[in-house]
DNA sequence: CCTCTTCCCGAAAGCGCTTTCGGTAATTTG
DNA sequence: CAAATTACCGAAAGCGCTTTCGGGAAGAGG
């Protein structure tokens, strides 16, 4: 492969000629440059990266840290879509996604340290837990952040439009009549959650509907687990819902679990909406109607507002909101009379 | 933050005692050692990883490459729990990982080009074609790289046991009373569609069945639609088969949905039997039945295969086979007399 | 023909770290 | 007590690149 110097010695010029040549100067005529480009080719040079970043403080890397209650990781079902969306977005621009451990041989160290130990340009976080220390550090830190999925004043964020979901959940089921409408919620402690709440809430008073506490169950964090066990408390009252907004798909999948088990029929005897529209909803029996978030658009988003700090080193602090929509399949019925 | 410089002006010694001190140097006393930690970590002192990398030439970083045929990155839901398990495994070796872009502000380079660019120490490749030229050139360079998914005699290879999983799921069929077993494959070009096919006319042998070419049918790349598609073939053929064993989960989720719109039952018309067992077949309906493939061993193995490499900074051919197993769930029964 | 620009190019310092090698002081050995 | 180890530390070179700044050559202007 050969440095620089390699290349400097076999077309004659100096290092920094074959440098800036490499660096489209413009003090370089376009004679040297041809022929230190084609020199460049057939020695397969590459510059190191490394020795780059040294020299120019900027590493072309975006250090990405997840962190959600379920450890699950890159498995995360709607986490996944938003990074694979930042992913392409940054690409374009020429950057590379650096997941880093917390490991330095031994020492361990927050993702703060490590990521100014490996100089990266910005950071993205895909956070749920509001409390999580690791992540309060990064946001205090000066280095270009964006935070996705959680809101905050003091960085740069990109959430859905949580509130306006949860309304349009209500809307439709009061829409198919119900009244009885019950939620499945996530844990308050989380920003996505506790929105839904409010949401959910919302919505409940401008259509008049009473808000009943045992009809507002904290599932926790999402999982199908935690959905099917709120549902079967649910299923416990006297007086039960006849339709289920559920915060989020995971649980949804649970919730219906827990009606079938239950031996009642979705939609005929229980409505259930979810949240989120990931991928596997559509599979399974019945379809589920959900209020959808756009990963597409999130990861964009997220891409752009940490691109745009990049550029302009400095921090800023814009917040976006990205549109949802209401996605009908199968899960909603109108209500018995 | 400082430098190792600051550090050394801190506390009077020479950066190079400092150095030492910091990377556990036996020639430097315990009370300098002492000395020097504690002022760094006053200061916060983090050492620069670019310029560590150039100096020692390694980067404590293993570039990830994802090669499939439906482009859907991280969202796959059997590679992305590899690449977890993975990243795990290697996170506790302090290395980090690093998701390249194909784009060098404006020049587009080629994977190869990029990893040496950025040096890593090692490469890890998911990949399902192996016509990709990119994948190629990777296993031609000379950094230590482990493939998985595919199977390669130049480079340490990790997949799991897809003639033995075929066999599995067709010898369960057989006892099940069936005979008449399709075999909905994934294309011959992807190294697990062409195992499984070898696997399933294997067991056809071995049970003396004969092997019918309009109960094989090839699905292409994996996705519920083709899946769907496929099945559709099958449910033309006058002779139709009792049970199918299908190549991928995806696509035997494609392959009920045909079932069911064509007015059949499954299990009780037919039964079905996929491969991987990813996390959303179970709540489908049925749930199905299907051979596990164990992502978390898979993601080990090539952490395993490629750290071996690295420390011993030579390319190893290693080729690593992952038992699987039947997982029973409902999408199979007996046969109808 | 001389001066002033403009165009190209290179010397050298610097980015932050590691590592070899040699040297001094302290300690041990006979 | 002299000689031989041993323990500890630092000078300096090097990793591969960028960038400032100055200088020479060529062209423009008078």
């Amino acid at each position: 492969m050969g440095t620089i110097y390699d290349l400097a010695k076999k077309t004659g010029f100096s290092i920094t000629t074959v440098s800036k040549a490499l660096n489209n100067y413009k003090d370089v005529s376009d004679k040297t440059r041809a022929k230190i480009l084609q020199a460049a080719a057939e020695m397969d040079y590459l510059p190191n990266a490394h020795a780059q970043s040294l020299s120019t403080k900027k590493s072309w890397a975006i250090g990405v840290m997840f962190s959600e209650a379920n450890e699950v990781g890159m498995k995360h079902p709607f986490f996944n879509g938003i990074i694979e969306s930042f992913r392409h977005a940054t690409e374009e621009q020429g950057y590379d996604l650096i997941f880093a451990s917390r490991n330095l041989r031994n020492r361990d160290m927050s993702y703060l340290e490590h990521f100014k130990h490996r100089a990266v340009d910005g950071i993205v976080v895909i956070c749920s837990d509001r409390m999580d220390e690791q992540v309060q550090e990064l946001m205090r830190s000066d280095i270009p952040i964006v935070v996705v999925d959680m809101d905050s004043a003091n960085c740069s964020v990109v959430y859905s439009d949580n509130i306006e979901g949860a309304r349009l959940a209500v809307n439709y089921l009061y829409e198919l009549g119900h009244r009885k409408i019950a939620h499945i919620a996530g844990d308050e402690t989380i920003d996505a959650g506790a929105a839904r709440i409010k949401g959910y809430e919302l919505a409940m008073q401008e259509l008049d509907l009473p808000i009943r506490p045992d009809y507002l169950v904290n599932a926790g964090f999402f999982s199908v687990e935690e959905g099917k066990q709120a549902m079967e408390r649910l299923l416990e009252l006297d007086d039960q819902p006849t339709a289920v907004f559920v915060a989020g798909d995971q649980m949804a999948i649970g919730v219906i679990e827990a009606i079938h088990e239950h031996g009642l029929h979705v939609p005929n005897d229980i409505s259930v909406i979810g949240y989120d529209d990931i991928e596997m909803i559509q599979y399974i029996t019945p379809k589920l109607t959900t209020i959808r978030q756009d990963t597409d658009e999130i990861g964009e988003a997220a891409a752009e507002l940490l691109l745009e700090q990049m550029t302009a080193k400095e921090r800023l602090t814009e917040r976006r909101v990205i549109p949802v929509r209401l996605v009908e399949r199968a899960s909603c019925a109108p209500v018995k009379q």
